[in-house]
DNA sequence: GATTTCTTCAAACGAACGTTTAAAAAGTAT
DNA sequence: ATACTTTTTAAACGTTCGTTTGAAGAAATC
């Protein structure tokens, strides 16, 4: 009865699909504990031995729901970068290429519907929470080689910062942009209606702005 | 059998404290799903009934642990900007003046111990993943008045801004502070040893100056 | 010291959890 | 058609959940 590796049957992907489907809204409103197998093969129309015969585990389904969902972002943004540098030549790119790179990917992939985009922009939030083992696993697995390879991109626009200053800078963008991405539903919650938190272009660019503007300026200044 | 409301002994208040002190810290690590009542009670060294008997429900604990942590920050937060306006007599408010009575008192918080740091940090992490209706019953009775007086003084210092401009970049700045502040914890992760995610004061100035920059920018060259 | 009120306790409640089982159903190959 | 594999199913497993009960313990009042 373990999962099966082999051949797989059309209607059965199609079931997979369904649960991982599930997983991925349940999960993001809910997180890792709130879920229940259960629910997520009662929304998948299934049943509950199947959800395990296709991934064994509660957490094996999950973290195959995190794989389909993250990686296809993380090829976009590697492709974006390679995309510049090809345009730059020998030039290094600007902050703001760079971060560009970064964040219209993900920025795209919310904006594609607006289920879509509540759900990841939630998927987004769990990395801020869930159990410390869980992400640790998932972090090095999706985002290790990421964040190397574009900590030494900035590395080469600005060849005499100090590397604890690339990081510490970078740091600050990241957990900026994935606040600003988890949080962004929020933003009617206190603006009364000023601001319209579905327009993902605008939020886009005002959030490129606003990394890009702090980024430079915390390199140029260093603080050791 | 309803919670008391009358008086309190000397020793029901000290096995309240243990059991609010036992939530923050499982709350903070595990969410509201994650927790239960048999752990908390056990962690507190006393019994599962007791801690109905003292606040009624699950949910009525984790409320009434949050009220006791954020509130004095909060606190905190309103004088600070009220020194600030006295010595300031009647002139506006610098940018980075009102960003730091915001951080802070935060900061100062997460600072305490390294005990308390690393909890409020994943308790403000929270904010960005739990259950809908947990949290918008919080951030009204919290953060409502909060944010309201905060922009205020920022519209003092940017008279001609328009009010969703300041609205737009108030909601980055949130983001990227409590994004700073949840994930503080993963600088190490990335970084290899690079970076000394214990130095607060340090991080509380690099974010300051990050978010002062980037809000100043953002209203002096707006989108619309 | 007896009475009353507040607090803690061990034990049990029904419900829901993740997981397993064994057999039926559906699909593929001979 | 028959034999074989993959997929789905209903039912049950043991465990743990939040909550309740009723009585004992501890502090205050008389």
């Amino acid at each position: 009865m373990p999962p099966p590796q082999a051949t797989l049957r059309a209607n059965s992907q199609k079931t997979k699909d369904r649960l991982l489907t599930s997983t991925e809204r349940l999960f993001a409103s809910r997180g890792f504990a709130g879920v229940t197998m259960r629910e997520v093969a009662q929304s998948s129309q299934t049943n509950i031995a199947s959800a395990h015969y296709h991934f064994g585990s509660k957490e094996g389904m999950v973290l195959e729901m995190l794989k389909r969902r993250i990686e296809p972002i993380n090829i976009q943004r590697f492709k974006y970068l390679e995309e510049s540098l090809k345009l730059a030549g020998e030039k290094a790119l600007s902050v703001r290429e760079i971060f560009r790179a970064l964040i219209l990917p993900i920025a795209h992939e919310i904006a594609k519907s607006t289920n879509s985009r509540e759900t990841l922009a939630q998927l987004v939030a769990r990395s801020f929470t869930e159990p410390v083992r869980f992400i640790e696993k998932m972090h090095r697995r999706f985002f290790g080689e990421l964040a190397e390879t574009f900590v030494n991109e900035l590395q080469r626009t600005y060849p005499d910062a100090p590397r604890k200053e690339l990081y510490w800078n970078f740091h600050l963008v990241i957990s900026s942009m994935l606040g600003t991405l988890a949080q962004h539903r929020r933003l009617n919650d206190f603006s009364r209606g000023h601001c319209d938190e579905s327009d993902v272009e605008d939020m886009c660019n005002r959030l490129i702005d606003f990394v890009s503007i702090g980024f430079d300026t915390g390199i140029r200044s260093p603080r050791t």
